[in-house]
DNA sequence: CGACGGGACTGATCTGCCTCAGTTCACGAT
DNA sequence: ATCGTGAACTGAGGCAGATCAGTCCCGTCG
């Protein structure tokens, strides 16, 4: 265990037990540098030819567009995520990736990432896993959406987003920094910027949830998880499941 | 080519240029084959050491069950599609699959669908392609959800079932068959059975499809496709993308 | 300094969709 | 023939959340 790790070798390690070998496999990884300044996107739906990257510090979103206007919002990336792994494998962007804040990143080649994986496997299953994990938490996201109200989706949204923070050390079980307006929770949670505005001051005079001046502050951590019907088990664990 | 593809072999197909030798691994992989009754679900959330199937005939619905006795359907596969291929990765299932009618399948174990891979590269190409492109219609999914409203969401979805099946020889651009439930209906598209039934309604009297005694007809595709904002490029390609 | 702009926040009104409570019809079992 | 069941379908009434039209606050820029 280093000192100083990355996110996503932290992320990757709550799955599999890394050694030194296989973590400085990662830094490796991590050469192509990049940055971007917030709010222009990264990414635009169809452009082709995408590189991966993985990201470093700040948050970006991925959403698509509609042609009313409207936007959805389909998944925020933080530190440690893998970006645009699908639309590399497709060859051409299915979605919009916009940088929340200032964004560093590092470009991944496709080449690369096969030949890490070639000598050092079990960074394949590492990685595999954390795509499946993110697979589940669209899948969970399309259900909340689907049928949970307006309250249960916001509580179950912060406490999701609370529990990826936690696993890439960016946040406790009480709280975090969120660099999210609400604009961006209603585009996510497919309500109205004014609702999300009303169902917010609820949570806070329920004394569940506050969100304020960029900081997630959890005061009943039992009541906020029994509202939104949250599973403590698919993103908390201790340890990394493959030793 | 052969005179007799299965679903499977033909989706991928569309995909990848097959070999004869492609396919016939392919056809190895249907040995171990199985039926299931509709309406009894083959695997529930949380079970763990499932295996993964191919679904060679009948449709089976993803869903996930909340707290209120409420669900939400992720998604239908039909013939050809790979079932159960995150709940094998993440070793316990994270939603429930059940039959919507009487299901023939093959079910794949890990090690011969990875040997195949190794033996015949293009096929796993292929399947992650597919993989992909399942991701991405659970992200339109999620998108309609959250952001079109019934009618639209509606007519994407049958616009979208319409493409998958035509990919797979069960269906034409005018129409095909379809053995759902407005109740499965309105899980999948999170909206209540009577509200459904409203819709689809109006969708007929205003001319665009009809979709009664298990048969939808598309009378107005033009006008389907404009309502639903559907995007004609996405699901739908002449001969495979890799030669 | 004052102007400007973007985010948080609010009240009033409107509406899409839900819920409840049915009816009708087709079909399989008794 | 009758019963039961499940799906399609309907009307009435209610409500969650959208929309409209703002105000207030704060940081930034000329």
């Amino acid at each position: 265990m280093s000192l100083q790790q990355s996110p996503f070798a932290r992320k990757l390690g709550a799955f599999v037990a890394l050694s030194g070998e296989e973590l400085s496999a990662l830094d490796r990884l991590h050469s192509r540098r990049k940055t971007f300044p917030a709010g222009r996107d990264m990414v635009h739906e169809g452009q082709v030819n995408q590189s991966a990257y993985i990201l470093a510090s700040g948050w970006v979103c991925s959403y698509k567009l509609l042609s009313g206007g409207t936007r959805q919002i389909v998944d925020f990336q933080i530190p440690g995520d893998f970006l645009g792994l699908r639309s590399v494998l497709f060859r051409t962007a299915d979605h919009n990736i916009e940088p929340v804040t200032k964004v560093e990143a590092s470009e991944v080649l496709v080449e690369d990432l096969l030949a890490t994986f070639g000598k050092t496997p079990r960074l394949g299953t590492a990685v595999l896993w954390a795509a499946s994990r993110d697979e589940a938490m669209v899948v969970e996201h399309l259900v909340g959406i689907g049928r949970r109200d307006a309250r249960e989706r916001t509580a179950h949204f912060l406490l999701e987003l609370g529990a990826r923070l936690k696993l890439v050390g960016l946040g406790t079980a009480l709280g975090y920094a969120c660099p999210l307006s609400q604009y961006m929770l209603a585009d996510a949670l497919g309500l109205s910027a004014v609702h999300i505005n009303r169902v917010l001051r609820e949570l806070r005079e329920d004394g569940l949830v506050t969100f304020q001046h960029g900081k997630v502050e959890i005061h009943d951590l039992d009541g906020l998880v029994l509202l939104a019907d949250f599973d403590r088990h698919y993103l908390d664990h201790d340890g990394p499941l493959l030793k």
